[in-house]
DNA sequence: TCTATACCTGAACGCTTGTTCATGTGAACT
DNA sequence: AGTTCACATGAACAAGCGTTCAGGTATAGA
């Protein structure tokens, strides 16, 4: 292992990248300032990625291995589905407050059409994830009867447009708060009126 | 009233830019392609606006004072909360539906931060009308108890996030849905396990 | 008809950005 | 010390885009 490998530089364009698309923007974001930002030469950030999209590409398909991974197990592991929905709100909230780069996956970069098919596979698992859950959940009882797939893109749209007031526009939310609100939500079942 | 009036230019730039900056975002749509859809020169559309963002801006306005009265007047005329959430959902959507424009207002365009005060403006206007409508709604006992501002925030949020994905993903929801999802949540209050 | 003015055109300008490529350097090996 | 090669540099290039401006035209009024 020499001193003077690329795997370090390779790094510190990943970690720069990450900051300055997440900030900025793929439109935006420039090469110039990744480079800077990197700590490496304009020319040199070509020795480890073909052009500016397949960075950005290679950030999403990160990102997207990340956000998998955590997701699976925090669910794995719930008693119930209503806790494992709970668990899955939470664990995204809180990501999203600590990884803004996180809305890499959400946003959708509009008028650039690249990286589409790793964010909609991006939902789909994760609308069947959550669709599993509260199939699990009508079947226990624990849930209302509904549709469990369209249901789950209800909650995936939502979560999708809370991450994305939380990660730009410093919307305060709280996982409580988002969990009362998805289990709950806004009908007073106390009275029964229907 | 003369024949070759502005008016009638200044209207077509607009139509033109609509569809584009909808269509394309902020970032992609060029000058050109909108001068060319108006049928326009590139300098004409300067005797009009100032710059590209003034044409952008002057979108967000017409777009949010559209949207605005539109709701305004739907939820002026419910006879419940209930209701008059369920007609404000309902007419997000189709409103969505029919008119690609209204992204103008629920997209952040990632890395541009003019017109940051009209959207957030927007926002808290819906914002408010919606916090409106569930205090009424808690007082009268059809909605749970719950902090309205904080409740309002979470549908708008969520609301962003579906109109988003209708907009741009071609996720399929209808009212009925929605309605379901925001007023009911997921837990089935028949059990009354809490 | 002439004049004034509002509307209009599109080539040119200047800037920015993605990318290339000629050149250089550091490290390891002989 | 010389050689090789992987890593690195940054000026230069080409393309695209927002904007300008010299020049033109249509219309209305005198």
């Amino acid at each position: 292992m020499n001193k003077r490998s690329g795997i370090e530089s390779r790094k510190k364009i990943i970690a720069a990248a990450m900051d300055v698309f997440s900030g900025k923007g793929y439109a935006k974001a420039c090469i110039r300032e990744i480079a800077e930002a990197a700590g490496i030469s304009i020319g040199g950030v070509y020795l480890y990625f073909r052009n500016k999209e397949e960075l950005y590409l290679s950030l999403l398909k990160n990102e997207m291995h990340d956000s998998a991974v955590k997701t699976e197990e925090i669910v794995e592991h719930a008693e119930s589905p209503a806790e494992a929905l709970s668990k899955y709100l939470k664990m995204h909230l809180e990501y999203a407050l600590k990884h803004r780069e996180l809305i890499l996956l959400h946003i959708r970069e509009h008028g650039f059409v690249f990286g589409m098919d790793i964010k909609r596979r991006f939902f789909r698992e994760q609308r069947k994830l959550i669709e599993k859950i509260i199939t699990g959940g009508i079947r226990r009882g624990e849930f209302r009867r509904c549709n469990p797939r369209e249901t789950a893109k209800l909650v995936m749209g939502s979560l999708r447009g809370i991450v994305l007031s939380i990660a730009l526009d410093n919307v305060v939310v709280t996982p409580r708060m988002l969990n009362e609100f998805i289990l709950n939500g806004l009908l007073n079942k106390r009275e029964n009126r229907k």
